[in-house]
DNA sequence: CTGAAAGCGCTTACAG
DNA sequence: CTGAAAGCGCTTACAG
């Protein structure tokens, strides 16, 4: 509820200037700005439209926006979801657009008449997002994480299923494992590449650097990427893939050259949506429900807003990870390298699950293909 | 830059009386009420947050939403994209979450602060645009069409390329030829529906009901789509998917069966996005730019607030026709029955084109398949 | 059911 | 660089 009025008591200021500030007439001094800036944020002003507070939540992307993707989708039409639910309307902000430079982001904010901010970021521009918490405008980051504790954010933690993912494979009998990421990796990215050298390290299987491959996020780069592996002496038998599009363009890649799925190679990819149900044979993949981030951050902004959450929002939620068909059995060696190299399959008992590695013990299959 | 003020002085009222309706306070007359709502958007009344006006656009669905989709999601693209251009900002709006049920359509985006709206409909609620037409309330509707002159819409138009795409399965020989569509069809299904038939009309074929296959919108209807093909005793030789998702679903049951596509079945889709493109084989389709739509409405609703657009709008695009993978010559017959009903493959140049029927006389290969 | 008037929120010359 | 005051846009008791 609070006006002008308020903030220019708070600040100790009249209320020409608070007016000034929101407006950043370059007239005003810079301690004095800051002074009514955080006062606003404290006093938690609301913009009007006429006479009627707004109800708007920005969506904004802090670096290029990308709502082609199906993950920004899906996370987009969470928080249209979480707004229904707490009366709110999402605006899809563009910072690059019309922030002014010399304008902070509460300013922008302001002017733009939200109430709170849901941010999509880029491992390159984290720095936005610090500031944005810095200045104490309400905001939830969707998909990163960090370690200020003034940063709000929900993020998928894919660590513990991406080790369930590669131990899976290695309880069918894989030795040779590739993993494929994204070239300019996030934290998302970095854990499934832990937890993929956990998963080689706790089966005493040596980490090896030419199976891991490093590119560009598109269709075409995930061919490239099955086409490499067969080209290498030492085929690896299986490949992780921590992004649903490298995934799709490998299987894609693999019908072209007549490489059968799972027979020649298993293939676990990364979903952010269903494209795992779209592709032949469907994908067994490590899923994120990615409009549950979307959700919930506006679930919380929305209480925020109402004054019944705390002040603080720092959240991951569970992957899940689900069998489907693209994995099997590793392939009868036939190359010699894997048996000069000592990796062996071990027996198996015909549908390749041993069940001794894999599910950890104490995991249930509801654990195992369920959305949580 | 109308103000109350002006709303006023036109519907010859008090300004106290604007307010009220703009509040859609129920005291107030009916017939005032419709003479002020008409004087707003004859004014173009602009809502002001503090004393900026709005640069707001809604984009609303009038059935029930769905972000999800992979057309939505490029029109909502699309408009972000023509919002960016006009320095406007997309807010996404529920009609059915909180529009008040005796409010009329102008109090309700007068009062969200948008100034004009995208509207996303389906075939059951094109009444509503036709109302919001009437009330004469900036908008354009993506991807359908109306007779009415008061109705602003964007569409594409998909006859033709689906003329051509049936005629050139005929090119490649193909006598039995399946249509799929959805059960409850918008004017594009009919058009494609329509085009097939002309297809065959043009060419002598007969048409025949039970190769026509109306389902709901998704992978399944698609699988079951191509497994009823599979068990007719004259199965067709090509189908044309009139939907992407109905197409996808047919690609992967074809791999779940065993049948190979272009070599037992010849499938075209239709793609409102980049999905041919992650499909094994690589889809034929007809092909529509749905962020164009999107771009194009928001460009025209820019124009319009700017006064630099005339007041009607009633626009179709072209699609465009692309050959990938999944069409080649009809499979050579071999069940009797097609060769009962006298539907022989006519000579063929060994590479399916007869090039006689296609492309058609006059059509360059670019028009084949060049966005235009 | 409607208007004149009071009053809030905000912005903006004007003064210092 | 900042404030007091005028004034616009809007809403809302109050009066009829």
């Amino acid at each position: 509820m609070a006006s002008v009025r308020q903030i220019a008591e708070s600040a100790g200021v009249s209320i020409s200037t608070v007016s000034r500030v929101l407006n950043n007439d370059p007239a005003v001094n810079t301690d004095t700005r800051d002074r009514v800036l955080s006062a606003a944020n404290r006093s938690g002003y609301v913009p009007t439209i006429g006479r009627r507070i707004t109800r708007y939540i920005g969506f904004a992307y802090t670096g290029r926006r990308t709502l082609v993707d199906a993950f920004d989708t899906a996370v987009l039409d969470g928080a249209a979801r979480g707004a229904d639910d707490a009366r709110l309307d999402v605006v899809i902000l563009n910072l690059h657009r019309d922030k002014q430079a010399d304008e902070t982001f509460t300013q922008f904010f302001m002017r733009k008449g939200v109430r709170g901010v849901v941010l999509r970021t880029v491992s390159e521009s984290r720095d936005v997002c610090l500031k944005i918490a810095e200045e104490g405008f309400p905001h939830v980051v969707v998909s990163d994480r960090f370690d200020s504790p003034h940063v709000n954010y929900i993020d998928g933690d894919s660590k513990g299923d991406s080790l369930r993912a590669v131990e899976y494979l290695i309880s069918l009998g894989h030795r040779r494992i590739a993993f494929a990421m994204h070239s300019v990796p996030d934290c998302d990215h970095v854990d499934r590449f832990d937890a993929y050298k956990q998963a080689l390290a706790n089966h005493g299987l040596a980490f090896d650097e030419r199976l891991v491959f490093r590119h560009p996020i598109n269709l075409a780069a995930g061919a490239t990427i099955l086409k490499l592996t067969r080209s290498m002496p030492e085929r690896p038998t299986a490949i992780y893939f921590a992004d649903p599009l490298l995934a799709v363009g490998a299987v894609q890649k693999a019908h072209e050259l007549g490489v059968r799925i799972p027979d020649d190679v298993s293939i676990i990819g990364f979903d952010d949506a269903d494209m795992r149900h779209a592709v032949y044979p469907t994908l067994t993949a490590v899923c994120q429900d990615a409009s549950r981030l979307g959700f919930q951050a506006v679930a919380w902004l929305g209480q925020l807003l109402s004054g019944s959450a705390p002040g603080r929002f720092q959240h991951t939620i569970p992957t899940f990870f689900e069998i489907n068909r693209s994995t099997g059995p590793a392939a009868d060696a036939g190359a010699g390298p894997n048996l000069e190299n000592g990796h062996v399959a071990p027996p198996g008992n015909g549908n390749g699950l041993p069940g001794a590695t894999f599910p950890p013990s104490g995991a249930s299959d509801k654990d195992m293909r369920g959305r949580p």
